[in-house]
This record gives C-alpha cells, sequence and structure tokens, in this order.
RNA sequence: GCGCCGCUAGCUCAAGUGGUAGAGCAGCUGACUCUUAAUCAGCGGGUUGUAGGUUCAAGUCCUACGCGGCGCACCA
C-alpha cells in the first residue's frame, strides 16, 4: 500500500490551489506550536450523540456541571472577537456545538483556534455541557486540541455535489449528504433483513468461489483472469448457481448466498458490472414456492430497511409492495398485447415480422425463445404499474438450466419478477435431470463453438453432481442493489458505495 | 460500440452574434463575548478538461483525444 510511481511528485507544493497550500501551512504551524495534528489519540469522554441523548431538552442559558471530552469534524465555524462557536458533527451525522470563549480558554487557546482550525477539520473540546442563550445545547471548551486535520476544503454545505464528485469520491459525499450516509444504513438494514429472514427459515449462507476455472449459471460475458500459481484461465463468476446446486446434492437442502456476481457488459442506471446478488435454493419446493418465498423476503426486507410496504419515490412515483403479487402468463400476455395468438409453437419467421413490425431491432441470429421475450419487453412492461408482477412460463430454449412446465410443452417453469420497470429477480423449478441437462449444456456449447460470448460452458463437473441425484428445488436470483433502487428510488451507483468508475484524467 | 449534450476559482454556477473571465459560499487580513447558511470592512484566488488549428483577437469557432450525462445497442 505505498509503492510509490516513480514519476510522482513527492513536493507538489507549488502547484496546489491556494486553500490546500494554506491548510497545509497551518499543520505546520500546529507542529511547530507542539500541538500534533495527527494525535493517536484524544481523550474523549462521550460522543456526541451520547450528549445529546443524556441532555434532550434543556432550557436556556442552563450550566449543567458536566464535564466532558467531545471530538468531532467542524462543519461550521461562526468566530467573534472573544468568544467562537463551531458546529461538530460526528460520523452518523449528530452534531453539537462548541463554544470558545476568551474566559474560559484564554486568549493563546483562542488565538490558535481562530488562526489554525478549519471547517472539515476533526477536533477534540473538553468543557461543561451547557445551553447557549438562545438554548442550543453546546459544550464550553475549557481546552481544545486537533484531533485530525483536515488539508482539503469540504465543499459548498447548501449546493448539492456534482454527480461524478459524488460518485468518485464517496467520502465527501457521506460527509456532506444526509440521504448518502443513510443509503448505507438502509442497504446494510436490507441485507440483514434477508439473512434473517432466509435465517428464520432454516436456510444455510454458504460462501461459494468467485474465482471460477469455468463460468456458469447464467447468460452473460465473463472477466477473464489468471493464476499465476496454476498457469491457469480463470472467470470472475456471473453467478454462484452450479456451486449452490452442488451444495443441495450434498444435502445443503435449504441454502443461499449473498455475493457478488461479476459481468463484462455495459453499465447503466440499472446494470453494474459488479452486482450483489442473493440466491436461493430450497429442496422440495417447486417455482411457485420460491415465488411465495421471494414476496415475503422483499416484503420484510422493506418493513425493515424503510419500515413501510408503500414505498413513495423522489418523483412522486408510488410502489405498492403488500399483500399478493399478481401473475400474468409470458405467451398470453404477449399475444393479448400484440393481437396475435403466440406460443412456443410460433416460428421464428413469424416473430421476426412481429418484431420488425413493433420497430424492435432484433440480432439476425436471435432463436424464438429470444423474440417471444423481446416482444414481451416491447409490449408489456410499461403496462405494469406500481406495483411488483411475476410473469410466469419461459421459452425452454433461452433457459437452459430450467425444468421443463410439467404441463405446457416448449416452455418451462421459470418467473421473472418485476418491479418498478425492471426485472428484480427471476425463479425456477430447478433442472435436475442430468441426462437433459447435459443436452441443454451441449447445445450451450455449441452455441458458444459458434461464437456466443456469454454462452454457458460444459460443466463436467456440475453434470457429475447432479448424476448423483438433486432433490427436486425451487431457486431463485434475487438482485441486491435492485432491492435498494426499489425501496429508495435512486440509480444503481447510488446503491452502491463504491460503483466502478473510470480513471479520472 | 454509435449519436447528442456537457467540462470555467476549493465547491456550485454566470459570461448575446469571437473583443481585458465574474458571482455566491469557501479562503486571507481586520472588527465584534450568544452565534447557528453570523454580521461588517478590505484583499487574494483561473494554463476556461488536454493537444492542435482558424483569427489581429478564442471560454466562445474547427479537429482529435480524455472524463461525465442522456438516448440507442447489449445485459439483470
Amino acid at each position: 500500500m505505498s509503492t510509490e510511481q516513480p514519476d510522482v511528485d513527492v513536493e507538489p507544493e507549488e502547484d496546489l490551489p491556494e486553500q490546500m497550500r494554506i491548510r497545509r501551512d497551518k499543520r505546520e504551524r500546529l507542529t511547530d506550536a507542539g500541538m500534533d495534528p495527527y494525535p493517536v489519540q484524544v481523550p474523549i469522554t462521550s460522543t456526541i450523540a451520547g450528549v445529546r441523548a443524556a441532555y434532550p431538552d434543556l432550557e436556556l442559558d442552563v450550566a449543567t456541571g458536566e464535564k466532558v471530552g467531545i471530538a468531532g469534524r467542524v462543519m461550521f465555524v461562526r468566530n467573534t472577537g472573544k468568544l467562537c462557536f463551531a458546529t461538530l458533527r460526528s460520523g452518523e451525522g449528530t452534531e453539537l456545538q462548541a463554544m470558545l470563549s476568551l474566559a474560559n480558554v484564554g486568549e493563546e487557546q483562542l488565538d490558535s483556534w481562530k488562526a489554525l482550525v478549519d471547517i472539515g477539520d476533526h477536533v477534540f473540546v473538553s468543557g461543561e455541557v451547557i445551553t447557549s442563550k438562545r438554548g442550543e445545547l453546546s459544550v464550553l471548551a475549557d481546552t481544545w486540541s486537533m484531533a485530525a486535520k483536515a488539508l482539503r476544503p469540504l465543499p459548498v454545505a447548501h449546493k448539492p455535489l456534482s454527480e461524478d464528485t459524488r460518485v468518485r469520491q464517496r467520502y465527501v459525499d457521506l460527509i456532506m449528504r444526509p440521504e448518502a450516509r443513510q443509503m448505507a444504513r438502509t442497504r446494510v438494514a436490507t441485507v440483514a433483513a434477508l439473512r434473517r429472514s432466509l435465517d428464520s427459515r432454516g436456510f444455510l449462507e454458504i460462501e461459494t468461489p468467485m474465482l471460477q476455472t469455468m463460468h456458469g449459471g447464467a447468460t452473460a460475458r465473463p472477466f477473464v483472469t489468471s493464476s499465476n500459481a496454476f498457469d491457469l484461465e480463470l472467470f470472475l463468476r456471473i453467478a454462484p448457481e452450479l456451486f449452490l446446486k452442488r451444495a443441495v446434492v450434498g444435502g445443503i437442502e435449504r441454502v443461499f448466498e449473498i455475493n457478488r456476481n461479476f459481468r463484462n457488459e455495459g453499465a447503466d442506471s440499472t446494470h453494474s458490472p459488479e452486482f450483489a446478488m442473493l440466491e436461493f435454493y430450497q429442496a422440495y419446493a417447486d417455482y411457485r414456492d420460491v415465488a411465495a418465498l421471494t414476496r415475503e423476503l422483499i416484503q420484510e426486507a422493506a418493513l425493515a430497511a424503510v419500515g413501510t410496504l408503500e414505498v413513495v419515490h423522489a418523483d412522486g412515483s408510488v410502489h405498492d409492495l403488500s399483500g399478493v403479487w399478481p401473475e400474468i402468463s409470458l405467451y398470453g400476455s404477449t399475444s393479448d398485447a400484440v393481437g396475435v395468438e403466440i406460443t412456443p409453437m410460433t416460428g421464428r419467421a413469424e416473430l421476426l415480422a412481429l418484431c420488425s413490425k413493433a420497430g424492435i431491432e432484433v440480432q439476425p441470429t436471435a432463436i424464438a425463445g429470444k423474440l417471444v421475450e423481446e416482444l414481451f419487453e416491447h409490449h408489456v412492461i410499461d403496462s405494469f404499474e406500481g406495483r411488483p408482477v411475476f410473469v410466469m412460463d419461459f421459452p425452454v430454449d433461452t433457459s437452459p438450466l430450467v425444468r421443463d412446465h410439467r404441463t405446457d410443452a416448449g416452455k418451462v417453469e421459470k418467473w421473472d419478477l418485476y418491479v418498478n420497470g425492471y426485472e428484480q429477480a427471476t425463479g425456477y423449478s430447478e433442472l435436475v435431470d442430468p441426462i437433459i441437462q447435459r443436452q441443454r449444456l451441449v447445445e450451450q456449447a455449441a452455441l458458444g463453438a459458434g461464437g456466443d460470448v456469454e454462452a454457458m460452458r460444459l460443466d463436467e463437473d456440475f453434470l457429475r453432481a447432479l448424476e448423483y441425484g438433486m432433490p427436486p428445488s425451487g431457486g431463485v436470483g434475487l438482485g441486491i442493489d435492485r432491492l435498494l433502487m426499489t425501496l429508495t428510488g435512486l440509480g444503481i451507483r447510488e446503491t452502491i458505495l463504491f460503483p466502478l468508475v473510470k480513471p479520472e484524467r
């Protein structure tokens, strides 16, 4: 963590903006005066929140007699001649006023405070808890010291940071925007609720490989890397599915994982190259069972994280997550919207004509199932308003890991859950027949050999596992970032604390 | 990957048709013992994203590149 680039200028002082030069100079002056700008410790006795909690409603101009030592970041200063005020804030956002009066701290300390403390510095203040004449809860300092000098000025508190700065310098965003701090906590609350819900239903959380010798479990383009020690090409996983199923074969019949997937594809307001996903598998359940469980998980997470099932976004849109969610048929809803009966038997030529008529651009090589999904996305999705919708029963040729529908030929037992206009989760009755699974993966491998970079590969070890017998199971993949988007109304890059961004310069 | 728009002080933004680059906050100096987007007086701060080009003159026009946003394509 400290290999200097050879061409890095170690002493860039001359080129620095004025405000950074001044702050560096103050750091020197602190050192020269024997005041450590970065002490290893400051003797705090309370947190800012602790002081506030201890004195929730004092009258104006009260002295409590209690002495405390507190530390916080200076967010705002009002220096008058002999009495200085500063607003200190702790990391979670609680604020407390510090007051330094000539009478209490003496001329030397008051002068050094005025000369050396900037907005953004972490300072320590020791003194009595009082309220000011205006009633502001304050610590009237006997002494102060620097806890950590800030060398860069904070942005203007009253103007919104540019989106670019917020994402690239999330640390500044977290300092400046309560919403950014809240997002970090909402995310934790959501993930914790999902874990709690699954744990209470007997699911076991496991961790499966991020580095895989063979990518599978989804149709997506992987990131490629390599192991020096093994002289081996490796892939960052695009999904944990094939390993979680191995676990089910091994007897972990209720299993889940919450972790990152990596897909080497485009990024926009609903896609991030690395994204968090919950996958869970339940033996002796089918796709309807796991659909019901998915709804419960989302409802429980919403209540835990945002306290309501009627989520209102900043744009005023209302997303009602309560109750039982409607189901529609993929083929049925698409047929209705297009005005032509579409079934798994509908030919490619007719589907291509329907796409073309609707102005949908499709790959000339697209298979029939893909075309049906295109028609569905083009004609039906926009009609979902504010309610989550389960879209039931997908084409077999786009779903190589899903069991054939028990009654409808050409379909598989798969649903997609649409919330807020995007795919929030998908669930299957899992394909557990090793012979059929092998045929499907051989077809995928053929697509891959034909140049389809998203096709799955033939994972012999996965097939070997299935050959030992996997119980009938339902499985679900649920996007964590997208759930956060639903719960907060924000874009995916706001739900991820440190999303991938291109380097500056 | 393609198209459109943007990039100006530490931050957020201004600067008809090309003519000496400005404001608010922040900063510096001074005043002020109850302020809380403090107030008052004064003062600094810019390679206008980068590199070229046109022009007497470029923040402004042209070209390329970088980064971002939006739309399209791909995907969840």
